[in-house]
RNA sequence: UGGGGCGUGGCCAAGUGGUUAAGGCAACGGGUUUUGAUCCCGUCACUCGGAGGUUCGAAUCCUCCCGCCCCAGCCA
């Protein structure tokens, strides 16, 4: 990378640190809690610490934020630690976790009470509120502010062994009750909590908050530039207000930037999670969440992940960006690597009526027309064919440019194949076509029709003697409104009742036997594709369609 | 009506006082094409939330105003 000139407000701030020699090798690091699986959002933020670090040569942790054990879990810590790899970063070391430092912090809590500068408070939790005042208004001291050192040495120490009640104290900081900034006005360092952690047990029976942790365990890490989101840039002199009053052994700096919004989905893990709990989707994996392992399970590659979020800003501007862009990322790097297949999604039967019954021949295929090197397949061609019933109509009167597709009386291209003529349609009792008794245009392999043959277009079609089943999900976007929940609609109620269609008795080229999961497939003129999980078997594959093509005509 | 942050085309944005205000997405024209895909070419802000001011010169500096986001968890 072209260090000369940042690519961002923080990169020209690390840039600008390391001229001064203010710092000699950049630290940072991706602090997740494991609370929750990683979405698209947690990608940019991957992206800029583990990207700040590689442009910087300096290095990038992955540490676990786990200080309030009753939402965090084992469960969440894998599947985290499986995307950010996915992703294909590697951190710095082993993977860190701040219960690791809860001996340090506990240590450092002590230390402040003994400065004086710490109290244990035993005000309840709606007295809290009611004395830490309005927006407005300034708070009121606790009763319990300057109570002696000795005395909440004690009590810590009593919170800290399990003897006392949850919600009865806790440990807070000695700033300033009317402070305009409302973290400052004695903030919360400890909680009771008498719950066992996933990595601590039952050691603790108190757990520090996100501020008495975050910046302390910047700290140890010897982390440099401690990035975060827009949010927490309120917490900021309360972070540096810790790193100031305890003797901790680097003073890393936070700087924040604004967090991923999209529209039509939701990047907020409390709303994802609400959405697997309450059944509304198959599982923080399920293919239309935003989450990594959905759009994995959705067949979206990493590196399409990555392009995207190196399309956008860092900043501090607060945006929605527009669905379409990550879609064309996706496109553009599934359009490039992706091998071409065939499937029929609604099948109707084409017999041919000029090709010898049992003949079977094999039609070799390339597997992407602008790449030679990704090789060809024999596609497998007979009598009987499946075409789509989207690409037959019996209306002749339509026009070529409105429907390049097969008509009756008409001629069509199979793709890879041959020159075909619908020469006439079989009907059932309800007057619905079942069947087309078509006849091929010899020579035409490769080659262009003779004088007065124009097809009206390439659709794609399958061999009826040697295709598999399949079912597809064809996906659509998991809500109806730009952005979900806003307003005074809740989120449920902006679920799009369609984001999931299930279309069964597809018919797969032979080729696709060997579908693998994790690779994606285009399956012409239908869209992406790939193999599902969860559902299906060898010899019946569930695809789910990544993305359809681009289509500029379906508009108009 | 407290504090913090932000306002550049439909969306995301670059721009850090001096060419006709980058680029991407979207959209719209046209060309190529055995995927209505890809690809290619072209169009798309006399103007930077608004109003004043400083300056030879302002999106960039100053003043005031307007709008949007965040903060009153013993969540992160």
């Amino acid at each position: 990378m072209d260090k000369s000139k940042p690519t961002n407000f923080i990169a020209q701030i690390i840039s600008k640190d390391l001229q001064d020699k203010l710092t000699e090798k950049v630290v940072t690091r991706f602090p997740p809690e494991p609370n929750g699986y990683l979405h698209i959002g947690h990608a940019k933020s991957i992206c800029l610490n583990f990207g700040l670090a590689r442009e910087f040569d300096g290095i990038c942790n992955l540490r676990f934020d786990d200080t309030n054990p009753e939402k965090e879990s084992e469960e969440f810590v894998e599947a985290i630690i499986e995307d950010v790899r996915w992703l294909g970063f590697e951190w710095h070391g082993d993977v860190r976790y701040a219960s690791d430092y809860f001996g340090q912090l506990y240590g450092w809590a002590v230390g402040l009470i003994e400065a004086g500068k710490a109290y244990v408070c035993e005000l309840s939790a709606e007295q809290t509120r009611e004395f830490r005042g309005t927006l407005t208004e300034p708070g009121r001291d606790s009763p319990y502010r300057d109570r002696p050192v000795t005395e909440s040495l004690t009590l810590l120490e009593q919170m800290r062994a399990g003897e006392v009640a949850e919600g009865s104290m806790v440990l807070r900081a000695k700033i300033d009750m009317a402070a305009p900034n409302m973290n400052m006005r004695d903030p919360v360092l400890y909680r009771i909590k008498h719950v066992s952690h996933h990595r601590t047990g039952d050691n603790w029976n108190i757990y520090p908050s996100y501020d008495f942790a975050h910046g302390q365990e910047d700290a140890i890490e010897g982390v440099t530039h401690s990035i975060c989101t827009l949010e927490f840039a309120d917490h900021r002199p309360l972070y540096e207000w810790f790193i100031e009053n305890l003797p901790v052994p680097s003073k890393p700096r936070q700087y924040e930037f604004g967090r991923l919004n999209l529209n039509y989905t939701v990047t907020s893990k409390r709303k994802l999670k609400q959405l697997v709990d309450q059944g509304y989707v198959d599982g923080w994996d399920d293919p239309r969440m935003p989450t990594l392992s959905g759009l994995r399970r959705r067949g979206v590659p990493s590196t399409a992940v990555l392009a995207f979020c190196d399309s956008l800003a860092v900043a501090k501007t607060d945006g929605i960006v527009d669905m379409a862009q990550l879609d064309h990322f996706i496109r553009q790097d599934l359009n490039e690597h992706t091998t071409r297949a065939m499937c029929v999604l609604k099948p109707l039967k084409v017999t041919l009526s000029n090709w010898p019954d049992a003949e079977e021949v094999l039609l070799a295929t390339p597997n992407h027309p602008n790449r030679t090197d990704l090789g060809e397949r024999e596609l497998p061609f007979g009598q009987v064919l499946y075409i789509d019933c989207a690409d037959f109509s019996e209306d002749t009167g339509l026009s070529r440019k409105k429907f390049k597709r097969l008509v009756l009386g008409e001629y069509v291209r199979l793709r890879g194949a041959y020159v075909i003529k619908a020469d006439a349609a079989i009907h059932n009792e309800s007057g619905e076509v079942t069947e087309i008794l078509a006849s091929i245009v010899p020579n035409t392999i490769g080659e262009t029709p003779p004088e007065g043959i124009k097809p009206r277009g390439v659709i794609h079609w399958v061999a009826a003697h040697n295709c598999i089943p399949c079912d597809v999900n064809i996906y659509d976007r998991l809500f109806n409104k730009a952005a979900p929940g806003k307003g005074d609609s809740k989120l449920a109620d902006d679920i799009n009742p369609d984001s999931l269609t299930v279309v069964n008795g597809c018919k797969a080229e032979a080729s696709l036997a060997a579908a693998k999961p994790g690779i994606t497939y285009q399956f012409e003129r239908e869209g992406y594709f790939c193999l599902d999980t969860r559902n299906g078997d060898a010899g019946h594959p569930v695809f789910n369609r990544t993305i359809a093509l681009r289509d500029n005509w379906s508009a108009n």
